[in-house]
DNA sequence: CGACTCTTCGACCGGATCATTCTAAGAAAG
DNA sequence: CTTTCTTAGAATGATCCGGTCGAAGAGTCG
C-alpha cells in the first residue's frame, strides 16, 4: 500500500522509454512488464489501461520539460543567451519525443482528445514562458519592444513552425541553419542596437 | 521489365532504414509499402517474403559498412590514426545497426541461419583489414609486432568485446571512456617506444 | 485491333499477437 | 485464522500481419 505511487512511477519512467523509442501501437504492454521484471497483469493493478499509462507517459514528459525550460529562464545569464538556450531545450527535447509524435499524428486521434487539451495547456505555458524572457530582456534594456505580449506570441508561432518538419525529416544540417536562421532574425528584429 | 532491379534497390534503402528502426518484428510490410507508396502486395512481385527483404537489407548494409572501412584503412594517414578512424567509424555503424542486432539475439535465430554466415563472412573480412592495417603499420615502423596475424586476432577480438555493451546500455560517457581505454592500451602495447 | 507479358493492387485468409480479464494464491498485517 | 494487498498464469476475444489470389491497368508485338 505504501509503495504504490513509487511503484507507479517506477511503470512511468519505464514506460516513458518505450514509448518514445517505438510509439503508442508499437510498444506492448509484455515489453512494459519485461522492463518491469513483472508479470504483464501486476501492472494493471496499477493501472486501468494501456491508454491510461500513455496518458500518465505524456503528462509526465510534459512536467520534466517544463521544469527544464524553467530552469533555462532562471538563470542570471544574459537574456538573449537565454533565449537560444531556450530553443535549443526544446527542440532537443521534441526530437527526443518525435516518436510521440508520430503517434499522436497518425489515425487514431478519436481516443486522444487528452492530447489536444494537455496541448493547449502546454501552449500556453510555453508562451508566458517566452513572454517573461522577453519582458525580462526589455527590462534590462537588451531587448527593444513595446508589446512584449504580442511578440511572444510571434516568438512562439515561429518556434512551432520549426517543429513540423521533425515528423518528416530527421534532424539534419538543414535544420541546424534553418533553427539558427531564424533565431538569429528574431534577434536582429529584437536586439536593441 | 528494366526498372525490377531500380526497384529492388528502392524496396531495400527503405526497408533498411525502417528495419534499422524498428527491428525485424515490429516492421510490418504495410509500413515498407507505404513508405514507397505501393500497395502491399507489389512488394511480394519483387521479393518472395519479409525474410528475404531482411536478408537482402543486411547484406546491403554489410557492403556498406565494408566500403566506409575499405576506404579508412587505404587512406594515407599514418597508421595510428587510421587504427583509430577505423573503430570509430566502426563502432558508429554497429550503434546505427544495434536494432537489428536486438533483432538478431531475440527468440527467433532457427530461421536466421544466414545470419550465422553473414557474420562469419564479415569476421573474416574484419580481420584480413585489421591485419592490413597493421602490417602496414609495422612496415612502416610506426608499430612493432613479429607476428600481424595473431596480433589482429587480438585486436578483433578486443573490439568484439566492445560490441555486447550496445545491446544492453545506449552509447554513454561510460562507453566512450571505455573504447578509449581499450584503444589506447592496444596501443601502448604496439606503438614503438 | 487482340493476344500476351509486365506490373500494380484491393480483398481476403488463417494464424499470431496483443490488451484486457479472471481466478487463485503468496505475503503481510491484525 | 481472516482480511487486505500484491502478483501472476491462463484464458479470451479482438485486432494485426504476413502472405495469396484474381483481376485489371499499361505497354508491346504481330
Amino acid at each position: 500500500m505504501i509503495d504504490k505511487d513509487k511503484y507507479r512511477e517506477r511503470i512511468i519512467k519505464a514506460s516513458s522509454e518505450i514509448f518514445s523509442r517505438y510509439g503508442y501501437n508499437k510498444t506492448t504492454m509484455d515489453e512494459i512488464a519485461r522492463a518491469l521484471r513483472k508479470g504483464k497483469s501486476s501492472i494493471y493493478y496499477y493501472y486501468k489501461s494501456k491508454e491510461e499509462i500513455f496518458e500518465a507517459v505524456i503528462d509526465y514528459e510534459a512536467q520534466v520539460l517544463k521544469s527544464e525550460l524553467s530552469a533555462v529562464i532562471k538563470s542570471t545569464d544574459d537574456p538573449e543567451s537565454i533565449l537560444r538556450r531556450y530553443v535549443e531545450v526544446r527542440m532537443n527535447s521534441f526530437e527526443k519525443l518525435s516518436n510521440y509524435y508520430n503517434a499522436i499524428f497518425s489515425s487514431d486521434l478519436s481516443h486522444f482528445d487528452f492530447i489536444e487539451k494537455q496541448r493547449e495547456k502546454y501552449d500556453r505555458m510555453e508562451e508566458a514562458f517566452i513572454r517573461y524572457v522577453l519582458w525580462k530582456g526589455t527590462r534590462s534594456g537588451h531587448f527593444n519592444l513595446n508589446d512584449t505580449g504580442l511578440a511572444a506570441l510571434a516568438v512562439h508561432t515561429a518556434l512551432k513552425g520549426l517543429e513540423l518538419p521533425l515528423f518528416w525529416e530527421k534532424r539534419s544540417y538543414e535544420m541546424e541553419i534553418r533553427l539558427d536562421a531564424i533565431i538569429n532574425i528574431l534577434f536582429y528584429g529584437i536586439v536593441r542596437k
